[in-house]
DNA sequence: GATGAATGAGGTTTCATTCAT
DNA sequence: CATGAATGAAACCTCATTCAT
């Protein structure tokens, strides 16, 4: 806290006059920080493209500004420890519960488009867009940590590939057929 | 550590004959929970066994006990949040690093077998171990911090599925060719 | 720092508003508490007064308040232990380099006037200095220690001669032309 | 406790069947890292030398061993500090004083000497002594902190001579009679 | 509403000492 | 007598929160 009054050259008192607690400080700080990327993906629902493109946006949006992500990356993180810590009840998990299940659902309506116009193989939608998700999570946690992982334009690229084909499925397995890489 | 000598029913001061620091033994925590699923990531690569089986295993390895990895993945949220709180040099992420570098590497492993045996889409190995274990981090993620997510065998199934065909490739976007999900 | 804020009747931590670490506070409180005897022997070095009077003040100044040495002194002592714990450049070790080069430049002063106006014997001002300063650490450690030493006005006294002796040099070993003491 | 046993190569415990406590190592250690000096000093007492040599013997004693005396200053100095934090009756304070008295009464017998043969001034022998060994402690204490002095030979001379001088007394202000320095 | 000094519970770590083996 | 793991009191320090101004 008091850091954040220095940085935001407040006196560390009138913190509280805007949050009761530095945890509802910091929920309000998490909720801030991903609202851009939240609103965006909304956009895209109803935008007018085809579901594969969507996809391919989504994908683009998460990693479009790293440099942003990645300086919000480290409030991402805290903020899924700090939910582990508490029970299964507590504000965090419950705030990080809705912020899943409404992106879930906006993801899983692009899946849903897919299916319904023939692009995507049919099947269960909030599971295709919970692996979306967590795809999406995994890399950025690994871009965050620094762990060797490079996310450039060709990866990106070969990412949307393969999420495209895991979406279309009926894979051939015959080498024969398989266009070059 | 107060908490953990009360737990573990020795002197707080006790645990400093065991561990020179906090971190220190958050460390060795860290390294023995993950250390089952290491050494079965390990055996997986030189099994006598399909690559698309292999990575059905892995999958399996990685949810099998489910009980067990949430219990444990609070503590690896714990140790992501601590290497990001580090600068880039610091022992956490220097540890981190080298976890990811390993089983990258034997997942990728597995990819390449795939590809050399025709079975997989020729493409980058690495690129698609770290998508691999992007989507088990994320997947572990979500359901640590219990946001909806149902990991079953259903799920599963269909999650080897999808992973299995975005390695195999060459959707056909042709609906009358699509096999029933 | 348990004690010194209960005697302060503050909290404990409230002394980590005013000093950084306790080793700040100590030095602080050793800065503050040699600050006097620091300054009246800067102005005793301008004064106008011969140079073998300066000395005498100089003695008088290190014991006239001497419950006050004697409270301080405990304080010193402790400095002295930690400035030696330290490797040599440590905080207090460079402290106390600079509490002594400045006082030892001001008693080397003192000797150079009586050395220029021939009432002291021509010789090495900074060893002189040292000397003396050595003379009264060890009568002020002896009196701290308790170790039987009684420094009232008759030992002063012949304290003082005894300096001016060193000082001024010369002495005839015959011992006719020598006076009673 | 753990470093003198590591040290020493014993276990921790086996240093308590020695001493009963670390405060009982820490003077047994201190007495006998001064035995050297003291017998020596004894020594000096009976031998068959000038007063004025003999104190001359007694500075060199102190300074000769110098890495000797800062290897072992370290330990004074906690002494010190230890027995300035007991009551006036610690068992340290106690110690401290014995040593100094018996050391005292060895360098005033000295003093003593030359006064009886005429060398010295006539004067408080004790006075003369402590001044004496403040001076030296002074000396010591300065050369352990390391507070810009440097003790060799140069002015082991000079210091030499100023005692002597402040011993013998009678100093000529003439400074036509004055010997170069 | 703004301030920032004061608080005190809680955190990590140290270390002299004990004691069962 | 030797050992060294266990102890727990006490040390320094942090920081979210309060409250008088």
């Amino acid at each position: 806290m008091d850091r954040i009054a220095t940085e935001a050259k407040v006196a560390k008192g009138s913190l509280y006059n805007y949050f009761p607690s530095k945890q509802a400080l910091f929920m309000a700080l998490f909720v801030d920080s991903i609202a851009s990327v939240e609103r965006q993906t909304e956009e895209l629902v109803t935008a007018e493209m085809s579901a594969a493109d969507k996809i391919g946006a989504l994908v683009d949006l998460w990693f479009e500004d790293f440099e942003f992500f990645c300086s919000v990356g480290g409030l991402v993180l805290e903020f899924w420890a700090s939910a582990a810590r508490e029970d299964r009840a507590g504000r965090m998990t419950e705030s990080l519960r809705k912020v899943y299940q409404v992106n879930r659902d906006r993801v899983a309506a692009i899946v849903s488009q897919g299916m319904a116009d023939g692009s995507f193989r049919p099947g269960d939608t909030v599971a295709a867009a919970t692996s979306i998700m967590a795809l999406l999570d995994g890399l950025m946690l690994q871009s965050i940590l620094n762990v060797g992982v490079t996310v450039n334009a060709e990866f990106l690229d070969a990412l949307k590939r393969r999420i495209f084909e895991a979406l279309v499925g009926g894979g051939n397995l015959n080498p024969a057929a398989r266009p070059a890489d």
